[in-house]
DNA sequence: AGCACGCCGACT
DNA sequence: GTCGGCGTGCTC
């Protein structure tokens, strides 16, 4: 009977003819990118490998997939038949199938969300790779004689050996030329897949010093799998020791992926690159045009790319000969994808360099104390870098209490005179203040009305320029007020300040000195920031402000002075890992003073100059002060002593959120008695309220991950499976790094 | 996630 | 009388 239901509905879904022998003999299992964590079955005429995208129907929609797994038996009900193969062959190997299953498996994702992420949008769409190859061709016969003098010069070109296109096209060679010499067939295409694309040095490398000597030789005489996290403080040359690591991955005929934070992927970081390799680079980061981006995954797909440069999503490149792995500023946060699944490239970078039993290097000068633990406990071997380049000495650090101090528009005196000195002696000075736009808060004289975010618990920031009142947590924008609407009086003061005030001050200050802002007002791409940057390059006197865009990884040669300004609310720590990020925050802008051969200063304003946390960070080197952090992180069993995941809830209504976060610490009441998980919580996000919705958390600790793991695969479960109110949102998210 | 179906207010 | 609001429910 079910048989006979099975062979009715193949052939009612068919849309091949009676009397046709070859009915849709394949059921295949397909994932596509919809939430949802389960496989589709679906009937091919022809054979499908598991690894190819198909296009099938999907509850009225067309939606790619990718097969998981041919012959597969379904579970019930009928199949549909796909509509079309797009890939003749698997686009990636099984090594990155079994990145993919990880990721899927550990994140708590469907395997079609992580496919998704691992695509470009045109690739996702349904576009055949073949779109983005480039056409090679070659001689038939060496020894051919063409008509013309243009046949004769394609033919000449080639016969130094196969060409792309764009090659013959910078011959002098036209398109109509080709396409008769393929006619008469003296030249045909070429097959270069599977051809190695040549790489050489361009440049002689300088000589390595002895650290950085002994860190080379150890990474390129390890075999199969290692982790190295290389701590080195800034412009200690950790670019050199990748650089040869790289060199060496290559010379063994592999590839080479390198992670960059999105903030760092400018012309220049590539430049570094370029200038020492002549080979293809391909570059995958969302800045880039969709046709390119495309052409660069797929040539490292193909193997013909032979160092792949990219942000967090290039770690789901499919990339054959995979032969190291370069995490630069690890510590980085936005290697942690905070939407969507919550991945962590950096960790993923471990997982695949395990699989593809290659290195993995770790660069910062601040490392995350995730990687310092590892490092601790052996799973990374730690490769220290001290010299500063060029034997410059380690800025002095000043605390300038601004309780006792006049301010200027938040500048001591103290800090004015330092940057005027700095200025006089020809250098560059180095405002940084983590907050932009004009003022944190628009407030009333007469009655102390301040203007707050109707959408959230927060004070709309002062943008004066666009004469905007902008909150910096949700989407709203308001145009500024000029009448307190409680009292109406017309005396509303803007307290505090921002990047965009300080920029004001510095220029009335100095008006013969160009001052630069560098946040994200003034700076959303890295290729604008590298625009932005280049007047300081040219090394004339300038005073820079800016956010923490400032602090990440950019070379300043005559930067001498750093003046901090607003240090303080980082160290009312609102979570655990605050003093982690204040500590490389401040470390990271503490580097940028005084490198190469000019000494450098620091001047950081506080109103708690006896802080603790303050105190060890100025008066020991970061790698001490993490230490003491980690300690405490032990004492209190907190990741990376620990493993963590946090539950996130938010919707219109804080009753509903509630109701949501006591299901699931109620469902997770047995294993906390048992002391298999300790939960913290519910309780309110430290925004409780975001874009007019209330946002609730729910912290889980485990002593063993895979405890966590199965807790959190079950508590996720529970969720999907519940009939949560409309309008519910949560996620869990897998060793958080963000309490927001 | 989409995109349906499905029942109640203000429009031709 | 219809157009459309978004509340539940399903997708091989
Ligand atoms: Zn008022
Ligand atoms: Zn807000």
């Amino acid at each position: 009977m079910w048989l006979q239901m099975r062979i009715l509905t193949n052939s009612a879904t068919n849309t091949q003819s009676i009397g046709e022998t070859t009915l849709s003999a394949h059921t295949i299992a397909v994932a596509l990118p919809v939430p949802l964590k389960r496989n589709f079955h679906y009937l091919s005429d022809s054979a499908v490998s598991p690894g190819c995208r198909v296009r099938v129907p999907f509850s009225n929609r067309e939606l790619i997939g990718t097969v998981v797994e041919d012959n597969s038996t379904p579970h019930s009900g009928e199949l549909k038949a796909i509509i079309e193969i797009i890939d003749e062959a698997p686009f990636a190997n099984q090594r990155w199938w079994q990145l993919i299953n990880f990721t899927a498996s550990y994140y708590l994702a469907p395997i079609g969300e992580v496919i998704s992420s691992a695509l470009p949008k045109n690739l996702r769409d349904g576009r055949p790779l073949s779109n983005y190859r480039a056409d090679w061709f070659q001689l038939t016969d060496v020894n051919a004689v063409a008509k013309g003098v243009q046949q004769q010069r394609c033919l000449d070109a080639l016969r130094s050996g196969p060409m792309e296109w764009s090659q013959l096209r910078e011959a002098k060679v036209t398109r109509a030329t080709l396409k008769r010499l393929l006619e008469l067939e003296l030249v045909a295409e070429y097959d270069h897949l599977g051809a190695e694309t040549p790489c050489r040095l361009t440049q002689s490398p300088p000589e390595p010093n002895a650290e950085q000597l002994a860190a080379i030789t150890a990474i390129t005489q390890s075999t199969g799998f290692s982790s190295w996290l290389i701590d080195g403080i800034t412009g200690s040359g950790k670019t050199e020791v990748y650089l040869r690591s790289i060199e060496h991955c290559l010379a063994q005929g592999q590839q080479a992926l390198v992670l960059v934070p999105e903030i760092a992927l400018t012309p220049q970081t590539l430049e570094r690159f370029s200038a020492r390799f002549a080979t293809r680079i391909a570059v995958l980061h969302s800045g880039l045009a969709r046709g390119a981006r495309c052409e660069d995954w797929v040539s490292a797909a193909d193997g013909l790319a032979r160092i792949i440069i990219g942000t967090r999503s290039a770690i789901f490149a499919p990339i054959p000969k995979l032969g190291l792995i370069v995490v630069d500023e690890e510590h980085d946060l936005s290697y942690k994808q905070q939407d969507g699944f919550h991945y962590s490239a950096r960790d993923l970078a471990i997982v695949r360099a395990k699989h593809a039993q290659c290195p993995v290097i770790l660069g910062s000068a601040t490392p995350s104390l995730e990687s310092l633990a590892n490092a601790e406990r052996g799973a990374y071997q730690r490769l220290e870098l001290s010299a500063r380049a060029g034997g410059a000495s380690s800025p002095s650090v000043e605390l300038v209490d601004i309780r006792q101090a006049s301010r200027d528009t938040g500048l001591t005196m103290a800090a004015l005179d330092s940057i005027s000195s700095c200025l006089a002696r020809g250098e560059q000075a180095l405002v940084f203040i983590n907050r932009r736009g004009y003022s944190p808060a628009l407030m009333c004289q007469h009655c102390g009305w301040i203007a707050d975010c109707p959408a959230c618990t927060r004070h709309f920031t002062v943008h004066q320029r666009h004469q905007q009142l902008v909150c910096h947590h949700c989407d709203v924008v308001e145009p500024v007020t000029h009448r307190c609407p409680q009292c109406f009086s017309q005396q509303l003061d803007r307290v505090g300040e921002g990047t965009e005030r300080i920029e004001e001050r510095l220029i009335q200050l100095f008006p013969d000195t160009p001052t630069i802002r560098i946040d994200r007002d003034t700076t959303r791409s890295a290729q604008q920031l590298a625009e932005n940057l280049e007047l300081v390059n040219n090394g004339q006197p300038c005073i820079l402000v800016g956010t923490q865009m400032l602090a990440k990884g950019h070379h300043f040669e005559r930067v001498t002075l750093v003046v901090v300004l607003d240090i303080d609310s980082g160290l009312y720590a609102a979570d655990f890992r605050a003093p982690e990020r204040t500590g490389q925050l401040l470390t990271q802008v503490m580097g940028r003073a005084g490198r190469a051969e000019l000494a450098g200063q620091v001047l950081v304003q506080t109103s708690l100059p006896d802080h603790p946390l303050l105190q060890s960070l100025l008066s020991q080197p970061y790698r001490i002060y993490a230490s003491m952090l980690l300690a405490e992180r032990q004492r209190f069993g907190q990741p990376p002593f620990s493993a963590a995941a946090l539950l996130r809830a938010d919707h219109p209504h804080q009753h509903q959120v509630d109701q949501c976060l006591s299901l699931a610490r109620n469902f997770c009441a047995n294993a906390v008695q048992h002391g298999v998980l300790q939960c913290q919580g519910p309780m309110p996000a430290p925004l409780a309220m975001r874009n007019g919705r209330q946002r609730g958390q729910l912290w889980f600790f485990a002593s063993h991950r895979n405890k966590l793991h199965s807790a959190m695969q079950a508590l996720d479960e529970l969720l999907t499976n519940s009939k949560l109110v409309g309008g519910l949102r949560w996620s869990i998210d897998i060793d958080p790094q963000d309490s927001n």
